[in-house]
DNA sequence: AAGGGTTTCTACATCGATGTAAACCTCTCC
DNA sequence: GGAGAGGTTTACATCGATGTAGAAACCCTT
């Protein structure tokens, strides 16, 4: 009637819990007569392993928080999705939460819930300092995506922010725009997806020998839709309009195509767009979108994986530790952790419409 | 050094551990002194409960799933933010499965991982039967979200589909075309979104006395972007075009949009499209996008209540069931379950540029 | 001051699975 | 034939928190 437990697949069976358990878990030293019994028994009742019993006694849940900024931004809903699969691939579910941008609640991913519920934390951080990532709990291993601190405090997994936008500019260069504006750039020193990208806007002008206009470095609060739309706008309709736009993300390309489209110019005729991330509107959008795409998958991939190790390495740690064998002996756990480790993954510009590129039937 | 305990602070507290435990569960029964000195010695200790415990001894893990086609669409991220928003207002957690539409990966979330982990399951199904249902295992709570299923097997909220494609097509009428094709409809009967909103369209067209071209109803098999471009484009290129697309989604809606501009045709003055869903990126297409818009927080509310309305039921019953005392008299938890309930979320026609509505500023 | 009723607190068992250590086999080989 | 090796199985303790039942302390009443 109620849900079976080990108890009762090991009655069936004539056999111990212990066995049933062993079974569970491919123990090497088990008879293949009393394999079958048991798988048998557990067939028949429909006995499946019950998660708490085994999280209290393994330590381990077998699931992995995601913690990005919101998954009502298609880029983070395409990482979501990648990120999922590659886990599910590996036999771990994925816990969401969203930070909203919010620097407490991507503290308290790491310290709070985090450790709670999940193995491990992947992380896409916009507001955490060097400060925040040092004081973190070290036992929970984490993976951080994008590049919004400095290096060498966790994993980290990203593209090569700066050369991406350097590649980026010197193709808009190439295209003989001179007044490009940076939509999203922050001229702030130090780490930051926003700063890496401006610097590698700056480097492409200077290789270009062209002079730097601060006036067309234009932050934005959130990166979203309108926030593209409101600052295209104001930088299209101002005193000295630019000949090109670098968005630091689709939503703030596709926000300013439509900018464009109201302020009556023609892209890319008046005004091309470039944006970041290669999100799957861009391949839609009217006119379709130039964008720096950056292999989605192996970030997923390769987050999920550094992740899933540290997890491991966690695990035989703790383990040890908790034994009674390593208890006595006393100094056995304490190998010190790796070495945070750096992951760049591959990224492409892709030259559509919006920058003088071919329509997609071609 | 190690995590503290439960035990931990008892001790340091000098309380048995179940005052501790009381203490942490807001019981009414402590004295304000023992409270005062239990929650010094948690804060001293940094103790933070753990959940595998608990979730051992309660059955309950605070934790509720969210299963949906894929969260690379972005109605489905949209629609998950808003989730995890109201679970996290109720001090829940949401774990999110993809389906790919695959109708084994909805069948698994019911009766497979859904009760490993969860304390309940929103599910939004493309594929399930009604039988598929019926054999799940009924101790776990379900809400149902869209209509894929028919009424009456599990609590559903969604808005009025019917009404919302009859109301949308009305509209398309209202302008005066009279060939309006639908981009995902489905002639079948019985349950089904797609089936749901043909039908609306049917009652419109019929409310106004116009014939019903079965070579308008198209059908596409995953309510995607180049689905909608490349349906578009072969009903636009063909021999009797029509003069509106009612698109079954936003994402149809969009890829369409982005045919009907490859096709050389000006929106809305050649061709008319509205969509569903009010996907954010809707607003800032060219041209923006009619569409109906459902009231997605009062869905992602309505399901959380729901289905923690749920939870709260089974976990009464099912301690009943557990403990000694329900045992030994019997009949204690054999409450019938409350019948499904049903759902209707509100919804509005939003007019925008590609039926001809007003430009955003105005 | 005894009795009845609360409040406050604790000892213990329990949720389900698995690690440890040791018992029990079976077989080999001297 | 008996020691030894190694495979197979089991009893028991344990992970951390909480429900139960009842003891201990307290309060009020008559």
């Amino acid at each position: 009637m109620a849900r079976p437990r080990i108890k009762d697949v090991a009655r069936l069976a004539g056999v111990s819990e212990k066995t049933v358990s062993n079974v569970l878990n491919d123990y090497v030293h088990v008879s293949e007569a009393t394999r079958q019994a048991v798988r048998q028994a557990i067939d028949e009742l429909g006995y499946r392993v019950n998660l708490a019993g085994r999280h209290l006694r393994r330590g381990r849940t077998g699931i992995l928080a995601l913690v990005v900024p919101g998954l009502a931004m298609p880029y983070f809903g395409e990482l979501a999705d990648l990120v999922v699969r590659e886990a599910e691939q590996r036999s771990h579910t994925v816990l969401v939460h969203q930070t909203h941008g919010e620097g407490d609640r991507e503290l308290a991913a790491l310290d709070g819930f985090g450790s709670d519920f999940a193995d491990g934390v992947i992380l896409s951080p916009l507001a955490l300092t060097r400060q925040d990532l040092r004081r973190r709990d070290p036992a929970l291993p984490v993976v951080l995506l994008g590049e919004a601190v400095e290096q060498g405090v966790a994993d980290h997994v990203a593209i090569d922010n700066e050369r991406a936008a350097r590649e980026a500019t010197a193709h808009l260069l190439a295209l003989g725009r001179r007044r490009i504006a940076v939509l999203g750039g922050r001229e702030a020193p130090g780490p930051g997806t926003a700063e890496a990208r401006t610097r590698g806007y700056r480097a492409a002008l200077a290789a270009a020998g062209l002079p730097h206009d601060p006036a067309l470095v234009r932050p934005v609060p959130g990166f979203l839709m309108p926030e593209g739309a409101r600052a295209a706008a104001e930088l299209l309709g101002g005193p000295r309009p630019p000949d090109a736009l670098l968005c630091l993300n689709d939503e703030l390309a596709l926000g300013a195509l439509r900018a464009a489209h109201e302020a009556g110019l023609r892209v890319p005729r008046d005004i091309a767009v470039a944006g970041f991330d290669d999100v799957e509107r861009g391949h839609f959008s009217v006119p379709t979108l130039t964008t720096v795409s950056p292999d989605k998958a192996a970030l997923a991939r390769l987050a999920v994986e550094l992740l899933l190790d540290r997890v491991g390495a966690a695990q035989r740690t703790g383990a040890a530790q908790r034994t009674g064998a390593a208890r006595r002996t006393g100094a056995a756990g304490e190998r010190e952790p790796e070495p945070p480790r750096e992951r760049v993954v591959p990224h492409r510009l892709v030259v559509r419409e919006s920058t003088g590129g071919p329509p997609p039937g071609a």
